[in-house]
DNA sequence: CGGCATCCGGGAAGATACTG
DNA sequence: CAGTATCTTCCCGGATGCCG
């Protein structure tokens, strides 16, 4: 196993391809980035997915030091991937794919998108230069999943668990936060899909935290 | 064609992946960074892949806009392609990769590397703390392929051409300088296979300003 | 030779079913 | 729930050949 089919290339980034260029593997560790993970959960958030691939990818970010396999001690006594330090740091790879395909014209933004992944996007996406001196609490829940993020001019820290006392929350499905944020669907109009608590003034500030870059000329007139 | 094999994602990564996620895709792209480049140039700079790989590659690349084929003007008259502008925004994704590589334990710098592949990774890796106030041209001749960069506290910037007035120069191949730059080889010990001209104080200088991250712990005690 | 189509073998990915 | 087994499909990579 951990076969890394060589390029025969001492260029860098060859090497990180032959460490994570595999299908669906950026994808796998990515959903490692913000916590520990189950097996079922990573599979229920990339849809798509087979079974044997996510186990062939997790087994392959394993051998190659990027994620461990980890029991949680009881009663929970369940088994979770969580990714290396190391692992860790490839965000700076999804953050660098992320900012380059939201110029595409062909992005979907339309498509499901994972709790994790929208959270990522918006550490990707942030403007800091348009938080000025802003220094707020975020709580998001997903479903079973809750996250809580420190908003400032150093970045958009996000971790696991319940916000204390957010300054700002959101509660509802991701897709629907991508569409907020993003889309500039007005929150009004998500119905159930996407319910906000907060100051409604630093709502809207917050949805202008994270600008999109503009598109691409969609083609040279031939 | 330009099938989209489609994650089904809206994340921007995904889509990345989509776009430039193939085997070689992203190298292709690379060793267009610099320039418009022939096929059979392609062909002997990415050790490995077969012509109707390229081929299909390039094909893909041209559909989604990365990439496009150019026919020289007489008397050349050959058939060049050459990175769009959005193609070459791409840089940013080969620098987060081969930054996040260099600290692989399993990294190869002695392997096979393109004379491209070098210079983007001066790129990438150029520590602007260390340069000062340094601003010096510097020339590189590898074979047919001759680039001039100028080097400054701005960055690096480098294109295809001879260069003027040099401050440093170097010649010969792309390996060897790799080996002096990141594998502390002497250059003196380098024979023929890499020359320099200039300043010795200045070429020693040169040769810190693209310091390698440390690698990480190869595995913790079991 | 440069560029591209075609054929084929091997292997990875995808879908489904099955097991502890 | 967490994988494993099996089967099919598709992509990658090598070889050959065509055509400018």
């Amino acid at each position: 196993m951990a076969d890394l089919r060589s390029y025969d290339d001492a260029c860098g980034a060859a090497h990180a391809l032959e460490l994570i260029g595999e299908r669906w593997a950026l994808l796998v560790l990515r959903e490692l980035m913000l916590g520990p993970r189950r097996f079922g959960e990573l599979r229920a958030d990339l849809p798509g997915i087979s079974a044997n691939v996510l186990t062939q990818r997790l087994a392959e970010l394993e051998a190659r030091g990027l994620a461990a396999r980890r029991q949680l001690p009881p009663p929970a006594s369940v088994q979770v991937y969580e990714a290396t330090p190391w692992g860790l740091e490839a965000e700076a790879i999804t953050q660098a794919l992320g900012r380059w395909a939201a110029r595409s014209p062909r992005h979907d933004p339309t498509a499901p998108i994972s709790p994790v992944s929208v959270l990522l996007s918006f550490r990707a996406m942030l403007a800091r230069e348009r938080v000025g001196d802003l220094d707020i609490g975020v709580g998001f829940r997903f479903g079973d999943y809750a996250y809580r993020g420190r908003l400032n001019g150093d970045g958009f820290v996000i971790e696991r668990g319940e916000a204390a006392a957010p300054d700002l929350s959101f509660a509802g499905d991701a897709r629907a936060l991508a569409g907020a944020v993003y889309g500039g669907v007005p929150i009004e109009a998500q119905g159930d899909a996407l319910t906000v608590a907060g100051d409604p003034a630093l709502v809207a500030r917050f949805l202008t935290l994270f600008p999109l870059p503009p598109k691409v000329a969609t083609r040279p007139p031939c």
